[in-house]
DNA sequence: TTTACCGTTAACCCGCCCTTAACCCTGCGC
DNA sequence: GCGCAGGGTTAAGGGCGGGTTAACGGTAAA
């Protein structure tokens, strides 16, 4: 879900985006002025703002500039009526990310939030099979909406089965991309591979099976 | 977003003052004799305090003395309704920062309102989470309305804590970003971030919590 | 000069996690 | 049936790193 903040004074043009952002799964605030937004972004976090740059009270240049001034680096996206270069140049030398000159297709100004968003929150990193849910940033497993409870090497091991999921991963691909060059000498990997499956044992009914000569595969039953 | 507080024991103007002010984003406290105008000035940290002449108890005058002489240097703007040279100067030597004759334009009270304010805060340097809010220029952060006092590190480590919030901030980039290139040879992290939670703790209830191989991350509970 | 505060450092505790080793169990070939 | 190979299981050891505390030195205010 992101969370944004629109700046746009003409609220019937903000009612419109915030109706179709909504369809697209974002939440919206909104602010018609400059000073609220600042208040606003110094209270929410938000992934991204879309800051218009004809504002009552403090304009958006001002606004963007203000923002950076006190180290807010929340991705903006400038609106504007105006296609001058100037104006382009302007809006980056303040440090927005993005520009958008009115009128723009809806559909651009979606395609423009989710790239930033996804941009600072470190692009996609998150792995899904079935009810299992693992976000590789904040080095978090998920079953359903129950925490995993497991080691970082198990979530390494957990990571690639699930990247190769449906299909198996040989021993020693697993080995290798999980410690890289300089293997363990021992059986760590048992051990790894035991603590993991007790993990999923506890939590749901996802397994880890093996056949020889083949690899270990992820298994996630159907039926919740 | 300017907190300020406004002492006038005509109730219509100071109702009209502060609807006006809102409007201009303006948060505004409201006191109708020089008394009370004293202990909010305690307890609550104002960028700016407009202040009339004329009060109940203790007159603008002695307000201003009052306050200076325990020190404290909150930009005061007085008002009042003669325009006596001898009242202005009374007023600057008991340490006012300006100066408004009624009846006055309300545009003119937000300028020189902002003016102060700016000039004093340098300028909107305010962070808040939840109920937390760190000033930065005032180097004061306020749990609620209760100070929490933490040293100089302390704050500048919340200071980054507060504008990742709520995501972790990974202990290179918190380092990095407190001590700059050069970071101290040992342990100081752990013991400011050790204050820093006592500091937060004696206060209400919001702390920082570790996760291994992600970092440390503000936490504050829902309810107030 | 004295006091208080603040940042740094060091020493120690403790928990987590990786590794290792020892042992168990199963399947397969001899 | 026996031995071996290889995965499965369990417990012990040790290291890394955060948490806690106290002491030292410097600096600014009283």
């Amino acid at each position: 879900m992101i969370k944004l903040l629109l700046v746009e004074d003409d609220l019937d043009l903000a009612g419109n985006i915030i109706d179709y952002l909504e369809l697209e799964d974002m939440l919206c605030d909104h602010a018609s002025n400059g000073v609220a937004a600042l208040s606003l972004m110094a209270e929410g976090h938000y992934q991204a703002i879309v800051l218009d740059i004809n504002l009552p009270k403090l304009d958006g240049l001002q606004v963007c500039a203000r923002a950076r001034a006190i180290g807010n680096d929340t991705p903006i996206i400038m609106l504007t009526a105006r296609d001058q270069l100037s104006d382009k140049v302007a809006g980056f030398e303040q440090g927005a990310d993005d520009y958008l000159v009115k009128p723009f297709a809806m559909e651009e100004l979606v395609v423009r939030v989710k790239a930033l968003a996804k941009r600072r929150s470190g692009q996609h990193t998150q792995l899904s099979v079935g009810p299992l849910q693992l976000d590789i940033n904040q080095k978090t497993a998920l079953y359903g909406s129950e925490p995993l409870k497991c080691s970082p090497t198990a979530m390494a091991i957990l990571e690639q089965l699930m990247r190769a999921y449906p299909h198996p991963v040989n021993r020693q691909s697993l080995i290798a991309s999980v410690w890289g060059e300089e293997s363990p000498d021992s059986n760590s990997l048992k051990v790894h591979m035991h603590n993991l499956r007790k993990a999923l044992d506890s939590v749901g009914n996802a397994t880890v099976s093996f056949t020889a000569n083949v690899g270990f595969q992820l298994d996630v039953s159907e039926e919740k």
